[in-house]
DNA sequence: ATTATGACTTAACAATCTTTAACACACAAG
DNA sequence: CTTGTGTGTTAAAGATTGTTAAGTCATAAT
């Protein structure tokens, strides 16, 4: 499972901190860049899948940046994040080949949608990494299929184990947070969801009892972490 | 290059006129519809490429003609258009597959880059509202002719078993939800009904148990799953 | 007209999934 | 230590689903 790798620039820190940590806490590998020159350098050194730019920044503005990015990768998304909302600056950013266009203030929610409406066009292009497969020491966990596999031993999970299990693997080694977990889950995150949570780690803790090098260990008052 | 087909859904007919006069001069061949009804009809006649759908509309709502066209077509593009700019009806739309999602007033220049972003992303996905052939595996499902053929051996199904098999491979690998079947198959989702659509599931299943990489897994509480 | 056939629905019961309840234990704060 | 809250675990309750078979209806064949 391959995670989606997003470069930030954004000169504002506070607002850049915050979109960075809720795109990381969505499980979105972000790098922060707070002016064009840095995140211009950045996207040199490494590998991205989207770009996500404020227009005005010191040193190179967003528009520049992605007119210098596009001579390089024609193809990667770039969603525009801005103050300025007149029309001419809406067209200007379509025409260096913007898939999104968003006016300050925006929720990150919205934000988070717009991102996954303009992945779900792009994973198009290379139809293949649906392949939700989890190694899990002697296991192999498929996501899609719900099904633990311990060498001819098949276990079939339900939904709700699989899809717990599956944001335990997305977050390997970090704490799963348990309203995180209980809003996309269970889309609420009320006492009973919580003890229901609850049970279903117990089961899967009772799945993977053969394999010692994993566990899933409690964070108390935070959540759940899968260690391996 | 083939002409690019839109489907327009707006009851206010000075804008819905505004707008397909000047789609028009750009060259996208664009049908307009008063209500949803209507534009439903006309989306089961004939193959488009492009929806944009306004939210408020007599007979069948926006949303409610989307998720009724994402049972038939979980690819094509859509883009709404609203007078409502409220957080839960963004995330509404883009929950419902939404490329873009534009609050009015806007402007005609505005709309025309979007969609023209929209396009470049879906560039390659041909309308497949004509679609009724899919591989299943070593399956090849016929859905016009009820057939399901595996080399040799050809079974022919009823035409329940057709239309539930169909709406399953129009979102492989997503949730069918129950409703949304019953009400497009059965046109009311009662219990009955219900129960009556887990049998044809228990049929579907043993027409498929020749191919283990085929499975239709249930979703508790919410309908069922085809993955491939 | 009667019978046979096939599609679909309804009934019946088994199996499974999820939630809720209950009680025991662990942790953190005072 | 004591108390309040969070967690571990099991079991039961409640709801959904799996499956088979019988019932119903329309149509085709005799």
């Amino acid at each position: 499972m391959e995670q989606v790798k997003i470069l930030l620039a954004e000169d504002d820190a506070n607002l850049g901190l915050l979109l960075k940590e809720y795109l990381i806490a969505k499980n979105y590998n972000t790098t922060l860049c707070e002016d064009g020159d840095k995140a211009y350098d950045e996207f040199l050194k490494n590998p991205f899948d989207l770009c996500i730019f404020d227009i005005m920044m010191p040193h190179r503005d967003g528009f520049t940046l992605a007119k210098d990015i596009r001579l390089i990768n024609s193809e990667i998304p770039i969603i525009f994040l801005t103050a300025k909302s007149m029309k001419e600056d809406v067209l200007e950013g379509f025409k260096l080949g913007a898939d999104d266009y968003m006016t300050k203030p925006f929720s990150m929610e919205e934000l988070l949608v717009r991102i996954e409406a303009v992945l779900r066009r792009t994973a198009g292009v290379k139809p293949e990494n649906n392949q939700e497969e989890f190694k899990l020491g002697r296991y192999t966990f498929d996501a899609k299929k719900q099904y633990l596999v311990d060498g001819d031993n098949t276990i079939k999970l339900t939904t709700k184990e699989s899809e717990l299990l599956k944001l335990l693997c997305n977050n390997v080694n970090k704490v799963l947070e348990r309203n995180l977990a209980l809003k996309t889950i269970w889309s609420d995150d009320n006492y009973f969801n919580a003890r229901s949570m609850d049970v279903y780690i117990t089961k899967l803790r009772k799945h993977l009892k053969e394999e010692p090098s994993i566990e899933i260990i409690n964070v108390h008052g935070k959540g759940y972490k899968l260690i391996m």
